[in-house]
DNA sequence: ATATTATATGGCCATATGGAAATATAGAGG
DNA sequence: CCTCTATATTTCCATATGGCCATATAATAT
């Protein structure tokens, strides 16, 4: 019930949802995420450390950046349910696809550049 | 984007979560239902109230009693993938047998008995 | 109509949650 | 070592949530 409540609670916020729809597009720099999300540093980083938490991302250093994705491994039973499912979900909704578009432009900008803001 | 959020913050509650997996067995009266979670009984209406908004529950008059069951129309999106995917978890988590093992005394009451309390 | 009874709703309180600002931490580079 | 910078953590505030009690509502029975 734990494990349950933790993915559960994790997923009912709209937040988090547009960050783990973001990267099914695969991996991204937290610094990328709050470019797109428009959300303060902290808050992204809290939204973030709730994913983890709940097994549904994965972070990796690299450097002084901190990379995540969803995560691969079945961390937290429900967990990869829920990974899969919300990749067919969502995908028409007008923020989502707002987010995704953010991202595209994002993506080109050198990660250099973009952090610096 | 409103209706994912509605399904799942419903279902981000242990009580709410109890209640779905109880009625898994069949529908059952609130009476019923407020005797096996031991919660008060605007609590409990509450929370059938949240259950209903999200189409994961159904309710039916029967004279003064009303009567809840596991919602089987796809009234929102969401809400039957998570019915079902509900009834393979959480089966052996101890709380979720015990309400099962109360809900199986409480069955052979008399609902007349059993709502007088 | 009045009384009774099962359920729903409203008001209140304590705690949980999401946000931002401020501060701490950790790695890169001088 | 010290500085710079990306991310994490802490603190605080406003709002949301889950619980109970009190009251309202709706259906039955007298």
């Amino acid at each position: 019930m734990r494990d349950y409540l933790l993915v559960t609670k994790a997923l009912a916020d709209e937040t988090r949802i547009r960050i783990l729809k973001l990267l099914e597009g695969g991996g991204l720099y937290v610094c990328q995420i709050m470019a797109v999300i428009g959300l303060s540093q902290s808050t992204i980083s809290k939204h973030l450390a709730i994913l983890k938490t709940a097994g549904l991302v994965e972070d990796r250093k690299a450097g002084i950046w901190v990379s995540y994705s969803l995560c691969a491994d079945r961390i937290i039973d429900y967990n990869q349910t829920f990974v899969n499912l919300l990749k067919n979900w969502l995908n028409e909704d007008k923020k989502i696809r707002t987010d995704r578009e953010k991202l595209e432009k994002i993506k080109q900008i050198d990660i250099k550049e973009l952090c610096k803001k």
